[in-house]
DNA sequence: CGATGTTACCGTCACTATGACAGTAATCAC
DNA sequence: GTGATTACTGTCATAGTGACGGTAACATCG
């Protein structure tokens, strides 16, 4: 028992690392970002965005340079942490533990290679399947935490420009839970909900009348804000 | 670039940790399980139950461990990951990633000491404060979560035992959320939801009409049922 | 120019869920 | 018995819901 505290000497040491579920919608259907591993192991394989942490990072700063080093940008949108896998069983390697994070966010289409992976890429949801380490199970987990979460709050928001319709608005929703709303029913609780705000009209150039523009209530954080009453997804 | 392939070298290996966030409504008030630490850092302080993995555990596995070993029984109710905190700036003696659980439970009296930690005690959640490490913000966070999860999920079963009375169960609604709700409204909506299965009539010990039992309904999962409709708490 | 198709917006209606509250039933203590 | 206590049932006005019919404003085509 030294008088300056130390670990215990059996203390495991993971590696620790971070993966990233970026969602997007892209023309009506939910997209996730994957990159194509150049290295062992699972070298081909598509892959969540991540890597290993750096010394003094926390889990969320190395999120953000993983996906800035792989996709070419500082992400948008909205990040959260997601939950932990790990350590055993999950990298021939040895022990890592993967701290997932859950990125919700518009569109973006500078996509860099980096790293030790090749350029990022959205793809459809519907196909993302037999990715590397256990990513599956993680992007399963992603996609069940953001279903859930347009549910109860304003996280919506989070996957579209600042100006934007209500179509578009609903255009997420059901790209999201793979599902359609009735049109006239959401718009009334959304514009009921106070969550957004008009911003004028859009322009034309499409046919159908011109669409109403609005955007979010001043004051209102998406990732923080309820949305009261819920939109709940169809069954 | 050697064949088999290696972790980076410069890859962080923090310390890993797990520590609980357990739970429990004891006489109408939400308790959470607390113990004193006998050794540095903190020694001396009240600190969430928790230590360090052994190699091979999940994180998981390790919280079950550390809840045998400092409360002395396999906790019973319902056991699931909060969020991960670290490694920077949580313990002096270097970096550690903490997989904090969240367990709701309903009380047990078997507090036992063991391993680096005297006693555990249930403490009442609103005298919690000034915990060791950054343990103080994990109880919010767990709190928060319990809070959360009562409207939108069948985990208030996951407090009491297997049969109850609808007064019990509104018990600790009220405890979690600190608010008082309508009894009759409660009834109706518990019974409305099909949760719950008549088990019989309370026997008579206690002054006014004896209350009916109720048990969780055959095939259901409190950890995943959903409340339909939720059941709101109060502003 | 008008006809047609497309998209957006507005309103109606029956039904359900909700909060608030009045009243009844069954026990215990005395 | 009486009163206190706890549990249960029912009512009612109002808000929220899904389903759906109709109107407004654009583009394109003949």
């Amino acid at each position: 028992m030294a008088q300056t505290a130390q670990f215990p000497a059996d203390a495991v040491r993971p590696a620790l690392a971070v993966d990233i579920v970026a969602l997007t919608v892209r023309s009506r259907r939910l997209s996730v970002l994957l990159v194509r591993r150049l290295l062992e192991p699972f070298r081909g394989r598509l892959a969540l965005p991540g890597g290993f942490a750096l010394p003094g990072e926390s889990p969320r700063q190395a999120a953000i340079r993983e996906l800035a080093e792989e996709a070419g940008v500082a992400p948008p949108g909205h990040l959260e942490q997601l939950r932990t896998y790990g350590p055993e069983d999950r990298d021939p390697r040895g022990p890592v533990v993967s701290v997932a994070h859950l990125l919700l966010a518009p569109a973006w289409g500078d996509l860099a290679s980096g790293g030790d992976a090749a350029a990022a890429a959205w793809v459809d949801v519907a196909a993302a399947r037999g990715l590397a380490f256990d990513h599956d199970r993680i992007l399963a987990d992603g996609l069940e935490r953001a279903r859930a979460k347009l549910e109860y709050s304003a996280l919506a928001l989070a996957f579209i420009p600042a100006e934007f319709t209500i179509a578009q608005l609903r255009a997420v929703y059901e790209a999201v839970w793979g599902a359609a709303l009735d049109a006239r029913n959401f718009s009334r609780k959304i514009l009921g909900s106070g969550i957004i705000q008009p911003a004028g009209l859009a322009g034309p150039g499409r046919p159908g009348r011109p669409a109403r523009l609005f955007r979010v209530a001043p004051g209102l954080d998406p990732a923080s804000a309820a949305l009261n009453p819920p939109i709940i997804r169809p069954a």
